[in-house]
DNA sequence: AGCGCCATGTAAGTGGTTACATGATTGT
DNA sequence: ACAATCATGTAACCACTTACATGGCGCT
């Protein structure tokens, strides 16, 4: 599932424009796919040209020119195709933190508490915007309730095991070191 | 983070080969990174180059000749500092299943049921992957016992959460259809 | 005979990121 | 005045992936 799928995707639930997208990118999906507009504008440009969207250009006053997408029919059931299709979906992680913390014999323990605090802080700020997200939204729709859940259980459980890890860590290494 | 720093930290732990380096991405790493002969070949050759490496061909009877690769006094500074300046390290999720989940109201049950059931026996066989990992190594170091318990931990809650969902999934669509 | 493991590499492609370029409007 | 938000796009770059290319040894 590439940028141009998940943008048709998108576009299933209503018009929208470049921007819009990449807001809504910032939101939910950012838990799990990633886009700038480096991606998403040429994205919606081939997909107009493939006639999957059409496109209006709009002028309103107060406020520069934007150019709302439409799914065509075409394209709704070219999004439905490939939802059918893909059946090895992919759904891996890339860390950093994890890759460092592999090492962590290799680190002094200020280092390690340093980087967990870290992790802890940015799980914590990521669980405060699906809160916010899920008290905006009362018209849940199954698909979207589905992945804020996912998110949020897996999130927590990371929290839990990081801060028993940490606190663990801090008293032993306590005597002669604070986090 | 990329693969060459990566290699060079997995060779602070002993001498490897570029086919041993793959071995062990394919084990615990996989959950977090993933590399090809394609990255892991070049990134020792620029390793070599740099000086963090050191390369010996050995020749064994009955075998393919073979490049070790051990590293050096400058590779190991080298990647301790890296430890130590990269003070926000990434960590994000590509999910193309959470990506089709959002749009399941797009989908019928039993394809739902069959993208549920097919996440839930990938999660099965990375957790028994992680057993046997875990049974083979008793010299276990902190480092990597926190990233496996780290990897049991999520991929437990999120098995949970997933056969949850599913069995009230299966349970509210039944009567007409099964998984 | 043929498959699978050990072993090394290259070349082309891809899918995205980053930085750049532009500009009006609205709020402080 | 200045920053933030709305709004669109391009071009260069990058890190990796995939497919290709090669070849001996050991087991069945």
């Amino acid at each position: 599932m590439d940028i141009k799928t998940l943008c048709l995707g998108i576009l299933t639930s209503g018009e929208a424009t470049g921007y819009d997208l990449k807001k809504r990118f910032e939101g939910t999906f950012s838990h799990f796919y990633t886009a700038g507009y480096g991606s998403i504008y040429p994205a919606l440009a081939d997909l107009a040209e493939s006639e999957m969207v059409t496109c209006t250009e709009v002028t309103e006053q107060g406020k520069p020119a934007k150019k709302v997408y439409r799914i065509t029919d075409k394209g709704t059931d070219s999004f439905k195709k490939s939802l059918g299709e893909n059946d090895s979906p992919c759904h891996k992680l890339k860390s950093e933190f994890l890759a460092m913390m592999y090492f962590a014999q290799l680190m002094d323990p200020q280092q390690i508490s340093g980087l967990l605090q870290h992790r802890l802080t940015h799980i914590e700020s990521a669980l405060e915007m699906l809160k916010t997200i899920t008290a905006e939204s009362s018209d849940e729709q199954q698909g979207p309730a589905f992945v804020r859940g996912f998110g949020e259980t897996v999130l927590k459980a990371a929290h839990d095991y990081i801060s028993a890890y940490k606190a663990e860590q801090d008293t032993t290494t306590s005597g002669h070191q604070a986090a």
